[in-house]
DNA sequence: CCTACCGATCGGTAGG
DNA sequence: CCTACCGATCGGTAGG
């Protein structure tokens, strides 16, 4: 039986710099370091890929269309906004927890990225968030809702979620469902207890 | 008149590295390109300062104790927890605000201290999140807070505080105070409309 | 604060 | 996938 080794390369390559830019960061890991990791010489790694930004991108962009896919799907179903909120936190966690490395990357070093990309990055990003601030902007004309900053309460949100990668471990307590519950509960009812 | 510009000199570096650090990353910031920002040679920095790591470690620890003594403040006054939550988040908010750079990079490059920096550094971090932990607590004992998961929520919340210093500018819209006021209103009383 | 320089390391290419 | 190597750049020091 021949096992198929050769088209697993770049995966393992880019898997490996995940790792190695989460717990490094971009900047500070070497194609050196990531070749020694895999077991073969530096130059050897550009039989694969064409570069080390191509990595990252390859990263960042797979992380982005995951997210924007999962999200699109919550909005096709056209329920009512607070149940709208609470599965597209849900989907937003589901697709964080289950590459975490891959999510710290895509969170904090997307910065790396060459011009043309980075641009094509943050467009995405914006529109994501958008999706998420029509969301609480449906809340409040549907009455569910109060008046906010639809805006920054959605930076706040996403933000306490996105923090996340750093801290979890998919062998800890949380699952990726009692997460999402619990941020969802956190910023829909509060912490306060209700009289 | 003879102004002082001398020992003005290491603080003009560490504000310089404090926003190129911010922009690039630590790692991605070379000497070179911290001196000819300030028109000297890279050499002529050392005159200044020790090590590259040297400045970062200004920056982290500067923080670090601005944002320990503020809290410390709060929690002398003894107030009930809801009120201590409040305060807790507006003097977090505050000590953020005033250097949005240096807090961006005490958020994002602590990871590239040495060892023994390092240590330190994740024991204040520590230390200073359980002392939000326990205002938590305090809160649910006091019958004001709901049963919840402390750490979960204290991380919630510090993560959605602590991204603001990406898209935070002094001559935006919201105040720090404002600002404060938001965050603590979702945490504590959600979104969700009373009825 | 500068000139001159160090050894180490960087991302990447040529050629096999 | 390797050997051999490129030019560029890194943090930092010596000596003035």
């Amino acid at each position: 039986m021949i096992t198929k080794i050769k088209g697993n390369r770049k995966q393992q390559i880019i898997d490996k710099a995940t790792s190695l830019f989460q717990k490094q960061g971009y900047a500070a890991t070497s194609m050196r370091d990531l070749a020694s990791y895999i077991g073969i010489e530096a130059a050897s790694l550009y039989s694969h890929i064409k570069s080390k930004e191509e990595i990252l991108q390859t990263i960042c962009f797979q992380m982005a269309n995951d997210f924007f896919n999962s999200l699109e799907k919550v909005e096709s179903e056209n329920l009512s906004a607070d149940i709208r909120l609470k599965n597209a936190v849900a989907s937003h966690v589901k697709v964080l927890t289950k590459d975490s490395a891959a999510s710290a990357v895509f969170f904090s070093e997307w910065r790396h990225l060459s011009d043309k990309y980075l641009k094509e990055f943050l467009d995405m990003r914006n529109s994501y968030e958008n999706k998420f601030i029509q969301i609480l902007i449906d809340g409040y004309k549907e009455g569910v809702f109060k008046k906010m900053d639809a805006k920054f309460t959605v930076l706040a949100l996403l933000s306490s979620i996105n923090w996340m990668p750093s801290w979890y471990k998919p062998e800890g307590q949380l699952s990726p469902e009692e997460i999402a519950e619990n941020v969802t509960d956190v910023f829909i009812n509060g912490l306060k207890i209700r009289s």
